[in-house]
RNA sequence: GCGCCCGUAGCUCAGUCGGAUAGAGCAACGGAUUUCUAAUCCGUCGGUCGUGGGUUCGAGCCCCGCCGGGCGUGCCA
């Protein structure tokens, strides 16, 4: 029986040279969102931590970038709250380079012309320098369980969710400071592999030595094969299914030439997941499959009956967990262990093994129940490890059926296609559209010099576009959101997609490129970095610490997609408002194209998308 | 039945700790190119935030009821 069924899979940054010179003596955001509290608090008699609590951002940038809502004040101080704005601006002494702002009930934190620009500057420099953009996980270790397909079968489209965030989440954990253990969980147990061994034997005419001596040309594609003709060859022997059974019980008696096939197939699992695995930069330091924790599920219900919460029930083996759910289930009737047994296992194991603060399952939201057992058997058997299990659920992938209508899985809508067959669709049609771009480009305005492309470069940039805008599609929204395939709107170049922020991030390597020399920030004069666009960006890339964390904290990757958009679309304002090259302002404005682009680059690849210098 | 998730513009979605006029993208319509990539930008149109109560100075957000949808729910994984 296979594991996490098709339905419920368990599933560089290129900053430029020059090095950043040492930051002294700017005010970072929340050390200047600290002076405003210090600032507020003695002159409103509150508690600095319920000050800064209260501190809210403005909804438009020309407001400020903080504010402070007076209005509960206004029952204690009885006065109204425009009032309570009016005194505190008038008494208390704004933090240097800023002014305090009453407007209506809020009292807002305006900053001098360029301030928000060497801010932003000054905070990419920062992060630049210790390589992580915050220190909110130094000394703690996270475990991120993620993708956890099955061995033996080809990955198919709805595969990436799981991947995807999980990928995601572990390059975000890395990026707050924490140190991250990648697991892969992998479904490499079972009476399929009984299957397997009985079909690779039928192939060889039931000759071992044969089989074994052909084992080197097993691919992914021969395991696959054999995986979808069991069913119909079965139809017709129905013996096959005792047999297959028999094979893995063989394989679980370490029988050698059933463990031979076994270790054979794995291996060619593992090689061929891998192959796709770096096309989204996922990557995993431990495969850790079901098979390795065969051997310690006994020691795992011996200590599940010590702690005394294990119950004989209808004769299985049952703890139960609660009064409003059914007991989890450890021991069938017939003496066999389930899929709970093993989680159990396994998050004891890896605890022991990793000590982790923190252990992620990033599994669809279907198994949620499931976890929820899990970790309620953990809490009452009294393991450390409890307390740090999160589920990290996720919706389903839906396609467009031939009725119109978005539905689950099934090979039609492309959601069930192999998903490396899907990765090089999205690269091919990139292919197109910049071919096809180039040469619109070339009749519409003959004189201007046009970017070349080699066949190379145009593999590569395609790709990087292709697959980044299926990674991207699958972040953007909200994890608990299904997400709809549509390859259309997937790949368009408008819009919230992942080209659309390839583009910009282009755009301001190309400004870089042309420009030359990016000048020291000490030599920087701020003032000129002062238009509403210019502001925008600046203040959107001296937020990225804090998105971050708030990204972390929620285990959401669609924080930092929003956050890459919204810096995109600033960009991409900017650009088209304000020249960057041949005019007064060019030094500075070249210092945030540079600080821009570190910041677009690394959002991109905690995504999982690779930055495109061109496109 | 019970549990979990969801319901915001025609469509797809953001909305932080309860805070200022509920924001984007697509679609539709109208503009911008002597300009570092127009794959862009700017504007117009579009909302009883499913619904009825409650808490609060203030609710898309918190609490309760109801309606609608999805997923799950004892020997699969």
């Amino acid at each position: 029986m296979p594991p996490r069924e098709l339905s419920a899979p368990r599933e560089g940054s290129q900053g430029r040279g020059g090095d950043p010179a040492p930051v002294r003596g700017g005010m970072d955001v929340t050390e200047l969102k600290t002076r405003f509290a210090q600032a507020l608090a003695t002159h409103t008699g509150l508690e600095l931590g319920a000050v800064e609590a209260a501190i809210a951002r403005p909804p438009d940038l020309a407001l400020g970038v903080f504010a402070f809502p007076c209005f509960p004040l206004a029952k204690t101080l009885r006065k109204a709250p425009p009032a309570i704005a009016a005194e505190i601006v008038a008494s208390a002494q704004a933090p240097e380079g800023t002014e305090l702002v009453a407007a209506g009930g809020y009292v807002n934190l305006r900053l001098q012309p360029g301030i928000l620009a060497r801010q932003a500057v000054e905070s990419v420099q920062a992060w630049q320098t210790t390589s992580r953009v915050s220190g909110s996980g130094v000394g703690r270790t996270v475990l991120v369980d993620y993708s956890s397909p099955n061995a033996g079968k080809e990955l198919v489209y709805h595969h990436i969710r799981s991947t995807a965030i999980g990928a995601a989440l572990c390059r975000m954990y890395e990026a707050a400071g924490w140190k991250v253990e990648a697991v892969n969980h992998l479904g490499d147990w079972g009476t399929q592999f009984g299957k397997l061994i009985l079909m690779w034997l039928r192939e060889h005419g039931m000759d071992q030595e044969a089989a074994l001596a052909d084992l080197p040309s097993v691919t992914l594609s021969t395991l696959n094969r054999m995986y979808v003709g069991f069913k119909p060859a079965a139809a017709e022997d129905p013996a096959m299914e005792e047999e297959a059974r028999l094979w893995f019980a063989r394989l679980e008696a370490k029988e050698a030439f059933a463990r031979t096939c076994w270790e054979r197939f794995i291996e060619v699992s593992i090689a061929a997941l891998n192959e796709v695995y770096v096309r989204f930069g996922a990557k995993f330091d431990h495969f850790l499959g079901e098979s390795f924790y065969e051997d310690k599920l006994e020691a795992t219900i011996e200590r599940i009956r010590q702690a005394g919460i294990l119950e004989e029930s209808e004769g299985a083996q049952v703890v139960r967990v609660g009064d409003d759910i059914p007991p989890c289930l450890i021991r069938k009737r017939d003496g066999a262990t389930l899929y709970a047994t093993r989680d159990l296992a396994a998050a004891i194991w890896r605890h022991e093994h990793f000590g982790c603060d923190r252990a992620l399952y990033v599994v669809d939201a279907g198994q949620s129940f499931h976890f929820r057992q899990v970790f309620e058997v953990l809490r009452r058997m009294g393991e450390p490890c409890a307390h740090g299990c999160i589920h990290v659920p996720f919706g389903l992938v839906l396609g467009k059926g031939e009725d119109g209508n978005w539905s689950k899985v099934s090979t039609r809508s492309g959601t069930g296609a192999p998903l490396p067959d899907v990765m090089d669709r999205a690269a091919a049609r990139i292919r197109e559209t910049m071919v096809s771009l180039a040469e619109k480009r070339a009749l519409e305005n003959p004189s201007r010099e046009q970017d070349s492309f080699s066949d190379r470069e145009l593999d590569q940039v395609s790709e990087a576009i292709g697959v980044g805008a299926l990674v991207f599609n699958e972040l953007k929204s909200r994890r608990a959101a299904d997400t709809r395939f549509d390859l259309d709107s997937i790949l368009s170049f408008e819009g919230d997609t992942g080209p659309y922020i390839q583009y910009a991030y282009a755009r301001l390597s190309s400004i870089l490129r042309k420009g030359g020399e990016v000048i020291a920030p000490e030599a920087a004069r701020w003032s000129l970095l002062c238009e509403p666009e210019t502001e925008r960006v600046a203040s959107v890339v001296s937020q990225f610490p804090e998105r971050l964390d708030a990204a972390v904290e929620a285990n959401e990757p669609s924080v930092i997609a929003q956050f890459a958009l919204e810096l995109a679309e600033a960009v991409h304002s900017f650009t088209h408002h304000h020249r960057v090259l041949e005019v007064d302002a060019t030094p500075e404005r070249m210092l945030l194209v540079e600080t821009a682009r570190r910041t677009l680059a690394k959002a991109l690849t905690l995504l999982g998308l690779t930055p495109v210098e061109r496109m």
